[in-house]
DNA sequence: ACTGGCCTGATTGTCGACAATTAAACTTTA
DNA sequence: TAAAGTTTAATTGTCGACAATCAGGCCAGT
């Protein structure tokens, strides 16, 4: 058995009614790209291939929509957001200002159990980093576990809603629609520890600085990557 | 006529559909505190108070919910979120890393038309202060106003949605409900001018800390409030 | 008297049907 | 032929009724 698990969002309550099943199931659809980013949502189409009623699938819809992977216009209809490249630069402005903040908060309100924790999963990602030898491990699943621990770190539920139950729903998306496993593996994972370190100092300067440049350099590392690419 | 506008949200949309209509009755009820905060939501008493069906009524609590407004537990029900210092507190803390990067990608990414325009504004409201000598026009409405145009002027639509359609409603429910009309004016005043200023210069760097300060200094003002409240 | 389980009333979740609006196809006219 | 207007099909918004779930009161047992 892997002591990989399957990553998840954190914040993800158990689907108790069914609207709650429709909603995951169409969540994993949509980031996965199995609902394709940019088409035309068709809800009695959705709701004959769930086996739902409508109504059932119009809750579900609504979820999906305070996560932004879908947008409705009144009497037209919902259409899953569509991936550009601006809207992904966008993401990492916003993640630069909410997670340098998270991670400033953390080092003032994280107990001294969750940093101890924190710096457990960086180990072990180093061993498993160090046995596949690689790359796409870390930077996939333990780059997500490591920003979604520092933001539940921070204790501010304002902070934690925005990112865990909407922006980073819309990050995964990016991330597997667009394929990034950049080789910035071993970099980012030093990054991270230097980051962990400055919460275990209960510098929440130092720390914050040291997030957005993190989140910057990834930004920076995309832009480039366009700009090859348009060269 | 006053040259005072009603103020409201400016990403706000029409309201077409009667669910929209009655979205937008609630929101003002919520946030003028008609429907009292952490008070429980009964649906069918409600739709009666509006005459429509629970399906409408449902469809405008969602949107209720998007905005943080109202929370809802399966099976249980939805209440109107309550209003507590952590809770306010912890809105600044998302309000500084927002509001601090907005204004930096405004001074990136405001055209110069936009700039003058908020210039303009902010002549206007010295105007107004001077007149009514005072205090509650400019920190009630004109705040709002600025703030409102600074995230705009970041032309950032994640920045956006989330300050705009979501946070500020919260802000604005806490603003009235708490009777927050501190005697910053003049100086929140000043704080503004500066960080127009900084915008005009482009100067997204010096834009960002000036931000970030101005929202601080409201914390600051707030906590030492409940301080001596609590002496 | 107190704790535990059952039962009842009410609330929420889900369903299928109808009304209102939109987008497209077709016809008509300049 | 192209453009405008009209009709039609399909989609969305709204409704009222039924099924599932929860909270509180009642009763029984220790």
């Amino acid at each position: 058995m892997s002591t990989i698990m399957a990553l998840d969002n954190p914040t993800l309550q158990k689907a108790v009614t069914t609207a709650d099943k429709v909603f995951d199931a169409m969540l994993h659809a949509i980031v996965d790209g199995k609902i394709a980013a940019g088409s035309k949502i068709s809800e009695p189409e959705l709701a004959k291939q769930y086996e739902i009623s409508r109504s059932t699938l119009r809750e579900a819809l609504n979820r999906l929509e305070k996560c932004h992977l879908i947008e409705r216009k009144a009497n037209v209809g919902s259409r899953v957001v569509d991936c550009t490249i601006e809207g992904l630069l966008e993401i990492y402005v916003v993640r630069e200002a909410l997670e340098g903040m998270a991670c400033r908060e953390a080092a003032n309100n994280m107990s001294d159990e969750e940093i101890a924790e924190m710096q457990a999963m960086l180990a072990q990602h180093a061993n498993s980093q160090a046995l596949k030898d690689g790359i796409s491990y870390y930077q996939e699943e333990g780059d997500l576990d490591f920003h979604y621990k520092v933001i539940l770190g921070s204790h501010n539920q304002q902070l934690i809603n925005i990112l865990c139950g909407q922006l980073y729903h819309l990050v995964r998306m990016y991330r597997i629609q667009f394929g990034m496993h950049s080789p910035r593996a071993t970099r980012a994972f030093h990054e991270h520890s230097n980051i962990i370190q400055a919460i275990c100092d209960r510098d929440g300067e130092l720390a914050e600085i040291l997030m957005r440049h993190h989140i910057a350099a990834s930004r920076k590392n995309i832009e480039n990557k366009i700009a090859l690419q348009n060269k």
